[in-house]
DNA sequence: AAGACTTCCAACCGCCTATCG
DNA sequence: CCGATAGGCGGTTGGAAGTCT
């Protein structure tokens, strides 16, 4: 299922994640947020590019993500929203919380998709019956999708999970514990980046201080090392990663 | 049992947009 | 205005796992 793991050019590392990684990026983007997602990864102690760690953030990583077993409802709301603003897997997204928009593209192109496809042929005929109203439909069907993207955008910005800053904010407020990571201290290849001398936004992550309390969201693993998330109520991200490891 | 084929999904890639100097 | 940089999005791919023959 996962890539195999390799380097470019430059050194980074590509394809799988592995749970130390995933310990890392989780411990970081908790405790400090995501301020520069292609700086992150020098700080995070990851040899990966900023995007991949962005990804696997925001796919992954992040509090209260959902994983798999979609619910009759969300593959409806899913479905008619496909049927109404197309590909806009964002848009969807921001309409079914705790499911990011690779998760929900996934899970559109290995079933709902097909699904679709056979409740599309066999409401053809009807559809050709109603033809006579398809100009009054085409203009509604504009007016609603103008809607709904109004209403995606206003939900998307009020989604503690999709933008940066209120990554940040929430993850600020919320109760931090890496210690317990696996059960014992983290520890990393590199010790301090840089010296430390102020605030976080000008401080360079120092990843020994993981060990200090502070305020944010503690991404927690149990006695086999798993990440437990405290807030999906559907798949913690320790359930998934008991399916791997 | 084993090879071929299919399914599923994590992750990468390239493009677009926003922001900043 | 323009170029550089960063974030975000959607399309696509690689490969493990499952199923079929």
């Amino acid at each position: 299922m996962a890539r195999t793991r390799c380097y470019d050019k430059s050194g980074l590392k590509k394809g799988t994640w592995t749970p130390d990684e995933d310990r890392k990026l989780a411990a970081y983007v908790s405790k400090y947020g995501c301020w520069n997602w292609r700086q992150l990864p020098k700080f995070a102690g990851l040899a990966r590019c900023g995007k991949s760690c962005r990804l696997r953030w925001l796919n992954y990583l992040q509090p209260n993500i959902k994983r798999g077993n979609y619910t009759k409802e969300e593959d409806e709301i899913i479905m008619k929203l496909h049927a109404e603003i197309g590909n806009k897997w964002s848009v969807i997204a921001a309409h079914l919380p705790g499911r990011s928009d690779n998760d929900i593209k996934n899970h559109w192109h290995t079933s709902l998709k097909k699904r679709s496809t056979r409740e599309y042929s066999t409401s053809t005929d009807s559809i050709k019956r109603s033809s006579n109203n398809s100009y009054q439909a085409n203009s509604q069907k504009k007016r609603r999708e103008n809607e709904t993207q109004l209403n995606a955008n206003e939900s998307f910005q009020l989604s503690p999970m999709q933008s940066c800053s209120t990554e940040v904010s929430s993850c600020a407020t919320i109760d931090q514990n890496v210690e317990n990571i696996h059960g014992e201290r983290e520890v990393f290849q590199e010790e301090i980046f840089e010296v430390s001398s102020g605030s976080f936004w000008t401080e360079p992550f120092l990843v020994d201080s993981f060990n200090t309390a502070s305020d944010c969201f503690v991404p927690s693993f149990d006695d086999h090392g798993v990440f437990v998330s405290p807030f999906s109520p559907v798949m913690s991200y320790g359930e998934l990663l008991c399916s791997y490891y």
